[in-house]
DNA sequence: TGGCAGCTGCGAGATATTCGCAAGTAGTGT
DNA sequence: ACACTACTTGCGAATATCTCGCAGCTGCCA
């Protein structure tokens, strides 16, 4: 693994735990930190809730993971390799799928140029109803 | 005023407490439930905070107010009348601003057309970095 | 190898939201 | 106008999530 370089050029020691949230969040793709958590205690039980938050804070400040809003109110993890979709999180049925950003390329493109917002697309979550609901 | 119909109209019954929360969320824009509870006891301090959030429940359950996630993780109630509005989140300074659903239709239209997802642009806010902060 | 700043585990604390239950009351029928 | 019933409210307790303080441990640089 190369993992150690990842983490040591940003700065940061390399703990195991450390190592564990972050291939965590790599494996699972979407993650609340509870699911984070129990995933890393598969394999290493000991390792403390409060100590999995303040890691997923701490990978989230260098940039190698990042978090998005799906809904409900708790955050939901990524790493930052993958953040090249949209959330489609449908009301009714509760799935997320995924688009590609450029969907939304257009949409970027007029709240920058009317109201010079930059938009991060993928930190929120899109709402709506999936096909398969809305029939 | 006319809310007594609108609220009998949808089968509720009409408390003092009911009014005062809907009209709370009316004169506020954008609230918290927290925010809504405060704004009621200004004028009715013996309303519990369970009542308001039970009411705003209710409420939403037959369309007259609406949430919205403005990122924290906590909701934000709306007016259902309101919702012409999507809302521009500043992850640098927290703002929030408003852009009119226009700037998104083209892109709720690539999604209905390439993903048949019907999207509420309303319902999750847009996160970015606002023109102020982006300097 | 030694030392220290950065980590971790743990328990307590802060917030936010939900729930059960008994008492109160709006609205219906008479 | 009155009684009755189902819907509501207030309240306190229970949950769920996430944050913090602190003491001990441990990567990592020299």
């Amino acid at each position: 693994m190369a993992d150690k370089h990842e983490l040591r050029d940003k700065g940061l020691r390399l703990t195991p735990q450390r190592e564990l949230v972050l291939s965590a969040v790599r494996e699972l793709g979407h993650a609340t930190p509870e699911e984070v958590a129990e995933k890393v205690r598969a394999t290493h039980p000991g390792i403390n809730l409060s100590t999995v938050y303040r890691n997923l804070e701490t990978l989230e400040n260098v940039g190698l993971v990042q978090h998005t809003h799906l809904g409900h109110g708790g955050a939901t993890y990524h790493a930052a390799e993958e953040l090249t979709h949209l959330h489609l999180v449908c009301g009714t049925c509760g799935s997320v799928g995924d688009a590609p950003i450029d969907v939304a390329a257009n949409f970027v493109q007029n709240l920058s140029d009317d109201y010079g917002f930059k938009t991060d697309v993928t930190h929120f979550a899109i709402y709506g109803t999936c096909a398969a609901c809305v029939k």
